[in-house]
DNA sequence: ACCGCCGGGTGCC
DNA sequence: ACCGCCGGGTGCC
C-alpha cells in the first residue's frame, strides 16, 4: 500500500505544469517487479509514475501506481535511469498508459507507454536524453509507426479518445428529476421557495445517495470506471456531495442551513442545549476573537477515547453531526445573520474557529456548525494535529469556493486534507475567468479520477488549455454530473457552470472598385478557359497543382492584386507533363504556392503538412503521410495513381522569413485594395466605439499580413504579427504582449492560421476578422475558437470579409453545402470527402 | 582454461 | 521466466 492514504491521491510525478507543455512523444518501457506488489492493472489503463529517489536499490527508481494509488511495480531500471533526471529537473512530466492487460495473472512484467510532456523549448533536450538512454521516441506521425507494436496501441488510443468524449457526453444526461424536500420546521422557521426546496432535495439526495459515483458501472459482479478502465471488486463509495453553484441571490445559504438542519440533533437532544450552553445569540457574543475561549467546557471522557483512535477512517468518530463551514471572513457574518433570521434560536449551535481558538476537538464536536476561514485553516495546517484537521467532520462545506485557485497553495492543501463523509463546494460564480483551476475542487470532492492530478491534466486541463472543443464539453459534462446551478434569469433550467459569452458571426460583403473588378473578371475568364479545357479532356487530376494554382491566384486578387503577379498564365507550368523532377522551375513554383497559400491540407491527414513534400507528379503531402501511404498502397500517388518511389519526392524548401523587407518595399506606396480599406473601416468603427477593443485579423496569405501592416499603422493602430515561421516561444511572447493593456498597448494582431494552432489563446481580443473564406469551415471554426474560449469575458464578434461576385462567394457556397452534407444523412460518410476538393466543387467554384 | 561450454540457480527497484 | 543473466563446474577425442 502507499503511504498517502489521508488525501487519497498520489503526489503527481508531473512537475511541468500543463499550461505550456506539449506531448514530445512516448517511449516504451516495461513495468517490472509485478510479483512484489498487489496493484492490478487492466488493459488501456492509465498509471501514475512517481519518482522514488530514496529507493535503496536505485536512486533513479520510478514506481508505478494504478488508479487507486496502489503500487503495480517499477519502471525498468535502464529507462528509469534516463527519465529520472528529466523528471527531477522538471523538464518533463510523464504519464503512463498500459496498453494491454497482463497475459496472465502471474506475469512478471508489463509493457507501458510513457508519454512525455515538455515545454517546446525543451523538446530537443528531451529527445537527446531519450536517445542517449537508448530508447526510441515514438511520434504520432512517425511513418514507421504503422508497423510497430506501439501502433496497435496508438490506434486504439485514437479510438478511445473518441470514446472518451462519448462517455463524457453520456454522463450527467441521465440525472433524474429532483424531488423537493422540506426542512425540519423545528429548526428552520422560514418558508422555503420552490427552487430552494428543490435545491434542498438535491443536496439531501446526494448526501444519502447509494449510487455509484459518476463514470462507474457495475459489470460482471465487479465495478469498472469507464473512463480509466479501472476494475475492482470493491464497490466504490458514493460521491456524497458535489458542487452547489446556484446564482447569487437564490438563497444558497438558507438552503444549506436547511440541509444542516435535516441532520441536526435538535429537537431530540434538547437537553444538550444546557450542556453546551448558549443560543445563537450567546454564541454571537462569544464568537469574537477575544472571547471565543469562553465557550470552553469540560468534555466527557467517553468521547475523548473515541477521538483518540480516530485513525480508523470509517468510524464515525463521535456520532456527532458537526458541519464545518469554510469561508472568507467577510462571509461569516452573513451566515450568522441568516441563522438569526431563519432558524429557531438555540436550535443550531455555532462556534467560530478563528482568532483565539480552542484546541479541544471534543469541544468542537458539540456544535452543529463550526465556522472557519481559509486562512485560519491554512495557518493551522502544518501544526501537528490541529483539531480541525484531525476531526472527521460529518460534513464540510467550502463556501465561496472559487477563492481556491492555486492547487499548490497551503490553504488548498489544508482544505483538501479535511476529513468528512459529505463534502460540498459552494460558489455563485460561473467559471469564466482565466483562473479556473478546478483541480483543487475535484481533489476535495474525491471525485475520481479527476481528483488524481495526472488524470485531470490529461482528460480535462490539457485539452482545455489547448483550446480543444472536447476540453470544454468534457468539463461541462463532468461538472453537470455533480453540480446544481440555477440562474436567476433562466428559471428551472440548469445554468451552465462553465459558460462562454455569445459569439456572433457575420459576413461582410466587399465590393471591388471598377479597376479591381475589371482585373478580376479578366483573370477569372482566363482561369475558366484553362480549367474547362482540363475538364473536357478529363485531365483535372493530372493538372491538379495547376488548378490549385489558378484558384489560389483568384483568391489572392480578391484580397489585393499585389499578392498576385499580373499575368496569371505566367505562373502556370509550361510543361503539360508536370514532372517536377525534369522541371526545377515547377518545383520552385509549387514551393512558392505552398508558401503563399498557408492553407494546403495534406490530402492524407487532412491537416496542414508538417514537412511538406511535393511529388514528381506535383501533388502535395506531409512527408510522413506520403511515406506511410506508399508503403501500404503499392507505391502509387493517392491523387493520380502515378507510380512513385522515394526519389520522386521532393522536400519543399523551408519558408523564409527574410523576405519580409523585400515584401514590404514591394507592397508599399500602392493604392489600398477594397478589402483592406473595408477592414480599416471596420477596425476604426470599433475603435471609435471602444478604443480598448482588441482584434485579431486572420489571413492565410502571409503576404497579406505584411501588406496590412503599413496601412494599419498609418491609421493609428498598434499592431503585432503572429505567423507560422515564428518559434513557439516567440508566439507566446507575442500573445503575451498582445494581452497587455494600457494606452500604448497593441490592439490588432495579424495572424496566420497556422500560427494559431493548439495552445494559442487569444482571449484578449473580442473581435475576429477573417480576411478570406477558408477551404474547410472547421478551420475557420478553429480560428474563431482561439478567441472564443474559456477566459473570454466579452461577447465575441466575428466578421468574415467576402468579395461579392467572386470565387470567395462560391467558396462560401461550397462551405454551406459541406456543412449540410456533414450534418445530413450521410454525415459520417461524407466526412472524408468533405475536405478534399472534388470536380463537382471545382465546377461550382469556377462557374463551369 | 587468463578460455568456451554446460546446466543450475535465479529473477524489480 | 517456455526467457536472459550470473557464476560455478568443468575440460581431448
Amino acid at each position: 500500500m502507499n503511504d498517502d492514504d489521508d488525501v487519497g491521491f498520489p503526489e503527481s510525478s508531473s512537475a511541468a505544469e500543463a499550461a505550456d507543455s506539449y506531448l514530445v512523444g512516448f517511449v516504451l518501457a516495461n513495468i517490472v517487479g509485478l510479483r512484489y506488489y498487489s496493484g492490478a492493472v487492466s488493459g488501456r489503463e492509465l498509471v501514475g509514475l512517481v519518482r522514488e529517489p530514496l529507493n535503496p536499490f536505485d536512486p533513479n527508481a520510478i514506481k508505478v501506481l494504478n488508479t487507486r494509488s496502489i503500487q503495480v511495480g517499477h519502471i525498468e531500471r535502464t529507462v528509469a535511469a534516463a527519465l529520472a533526471p528529466l523528471l527531477d529537473s522538471r523538464v518533463v512530466s510523464a504519464e503512463g498508459i498500459v496498453p494491454k492487460p497482463p497475459k496472465s495473472s502471474n506475469s512478471f512484467r508489463l509493457a507501458c507507454q510513457i508519454h512525455l510532456f515538455a515545454r517546446l523549448d525543451a523538446f530537443e533536450v528531451v529527445r537527446a536524453a531519450v536517445a542517449e538512454g537508448g530508447m526510441q521516441l515514438f511520434d504520432v506521425s512517425d511513418p514507421e509507426f504503422g508497423l510497430s507494436e506501439a501502433a496497435v496501441v496508438k490506434e486504439r488510443g485514437g479510438k478511445s479518445a473518441r470514446k472518451v468524449d462519448e462517455i463524457f457526453a453520456f454522463v450527467g444526461r441521465d440525472e433524474g428529476k429532483i424531488t423537493p424536500a422540506e426542512p425540519p420546521k423545528e429548526v428552520i422557521l422560514s418558508e422555503l421557495f420552490d427552487h430552494q426546496r428543490e435545491g434542498l432535495g438535491w443536496l439531501v439526495g446526494r448526501e444519502n445517495s447509494c449510487e455509484l459515483p459518476p463514470f462507474w458501472e457495475e459489470k460482471d459482479g465487479g465495478f469498472v470506471n469507464v473512463l480509466t478502465n479501472y476494475k475492482t471488486h470493491e464497490r466504490p463509495n458514493p460521491l456524497r456531495g458535489g458542487i452547489f453553484a446556484d446564482d447569487m441571490g437564490l438563497g444558497k445559504t438558507l438552503t444549506l442551513l436547511s440541509l444542516i438542519a435535516t441532520s441536526s440533533r435538535y429537537p431530540v437532544r434538547r437537553y444538550a442545549t444546557e450542556i453546551s450552553g448558549g443560543s445563537v445569540e450567546g454564541k454571537m457574543r462569544s464568537c469574537s476573537a477575544t472571547t471565543s475561549r469562553s465557550s470552553k467546557k469540560v468534555g466527557n471522557s467517553r468521547k475523548r477515547q473515541k477521538l483518540d483512535d480516530d485513525g480508523g477512517e470509517n468510524e464515525d468518530v463521535s456520532g456527532s453531526k458537526t458541519t464545518l463551514i469554510v469561508c472568507p471572513p467577510s462571509v461569516i457574518s452573513s451566515w450568522i445573520t441568516q441563522l438569526e433570521e431563519h432558524t429557531r434560536p438555540g436550535s443550531l449551535k455555532v462556534y467560530l474557529y478563528h482568532g483565539v481558538r480552542t484546541r479541544d476537538e471534543e469541544e468542537l464536536m458539540k456544535y452543529d456548525i463550526v465556522f472557519t476561514t481559509y486562512s485560519t485553516l491554512s495557518a493551522d495546517f502544518g501544526y501537528s494535529y490541529p483539531p480541525i484537521q484531525k476531526i472527521k467532520w460529518y460534513r464540510v462545506i467550502l463556501d465561496e469556493a472559487h477563492v481556491i485557485k492555486n492547487f499548490a497553495a497551503q490553504q488548498t492543501k489544508a482544505v483538501i486534507a479535511l476529513k468528512a463523509e459529505r463534502r460540498w463546494v459552494v460558489t455563485g460564480t460561473p467559471i469564466q475567468n482565466s483562473s479556473f483551476d478546478l483541480f483543487p475542487h475535484m481533489a476535495f470532492l474525491r471525485f475520481e479520477p479527476f481528483s488524481i492530478k495526472n488524470y485531470w491534466l490529461s482528460l480535462v486541463q490539457r485539452p482545455l488549455d489547448q483550446g480543444s472543443k472536447s476540453g470544454l464539453s468534457r468539463l461541462q459534462a463532468l461538472l453537470g454530473a455533480i453540480s446544481l446551478r440555477r440562474t436567476k434569469t433562466a428559471q428551472n433550467g440548469k445554468g451552465n457552470l462553465v459558460a462562454l459569452p455569445p459569439k456572433i458571426v457575420e459576413t461582410y460583403f466587399v465590393d471591388l472598385s471598377a479597376e479591381e473588378r475589371e482585373r478580376y473578371d479578366v483573370m477569372e475568364s482566363e482561369a475558366q478557359n484553362t480549367v474547362r479545357e482540363y475538364m473536357n479532356a478529363d485531365t483535372v487530376l493530372h493538372n491538379y497543382s495547376t488548378v490549385l494554382h489558378i484558384i489560389l491566384r483568384l483568391r489572392q486578387i480578391c484580397n489585393d492584386v499585389a499578392l498576385c503577379p499580373s499575368d496569371i498564365t505566367s505562373l502556370l507550368p509550361s510543361n503539360h507533363l508536370e514532372d517536377v523532377s525534369k522541371n526545377p522551375e515547377l518545383l520552385k513554383k509549387l514551393a512558392s504556392l505552398v508558401e503563399d497559400g498557408d492553407d494546403f491540407d495534406c490530402p492524407v491527414c487532412l491537416s496542414p503538412p508538417t514537412k511538406t513534400v511535393i511529388t514528381c507528379c506535383a501533388h502535395i503531402f506531409c512527408q510522413n503521410c506520403i511515406l506511410r501511404t506508399l508503403k501500404r498502397h503499392n507505391s502509387c500517388c493517392p491523387i493520380c495513381r502515378h507510380l512513385l518511389s522515394k526519389s520522386d519526392l521532393f522536400l519543399a524548401p523551408e519558408m523564409q522569413s527574410s523576405d519580409d523587407d523585400e515584401c514590404k518595399s514591394l507592397l508599399s506606396n500602392r493604392p489600398i485594395s477594397s478589402k483592406v480599406s473595408t477592414l480599416l473601416k471596420l477596425l476604426l468603427e470599433s475603435k471609435k466605439q471602444d478604443p480598448s477593443t482588441k482584434s485579431v485579423v486572420f489571413s492565410q496569405f502571409k503576404k497579406m499580413l505584411i501588406l496590412l501592416e503599413q496601412p494599419l499603422k498609418d491609421a493609428g493602430f498598434c499592431i503585432l504579427r503572429l505567423d507560422g515561421s515564428m518559434s513557439m516561444k516567440k508566439r507566446f511572447e507575442v500573445i503575451n504582449e498582445f494581452s497587455r493593456v494600457g494606452p500604448d498597448a497593441p490592439t490588432v494582431l495579424l495572424g496566420s492560421l497556422r500560427a494559431a494552432g493548439a495552445g494559442i489563446n487569444l482571449t484578449a481580443a473580442s473581435r475576429v476578422y477573417l480576411l478570406e473564406p477558408w477551404w474547410n469551415p472547421g478551420v475557420e471554426e478553429q480560428a474563431m475558437d482561439r478567441v472564443h474560449r474559456i477566459g473570454q469575458q466579452k461577447e465575441v464578434r466575428v466578421v468574415r470579409l467576402i468579395v461579392s461576385g467572386s470565387i470567395e462567394e462560391r467558396i462560401l457556397e461550397l462551405q454551406e453545402r459541406k456543412k449540410r452534407l456533414a450534418t445530413g444523412a450521410f454525415g459520417r460518410k461524407a466526412a472524408k470527402e468533405q475536405k478534399q476538393m472534388c470536380v463537382e466543387d471545382l465546377r461550382i467554384m469556377m462557374r463551369l
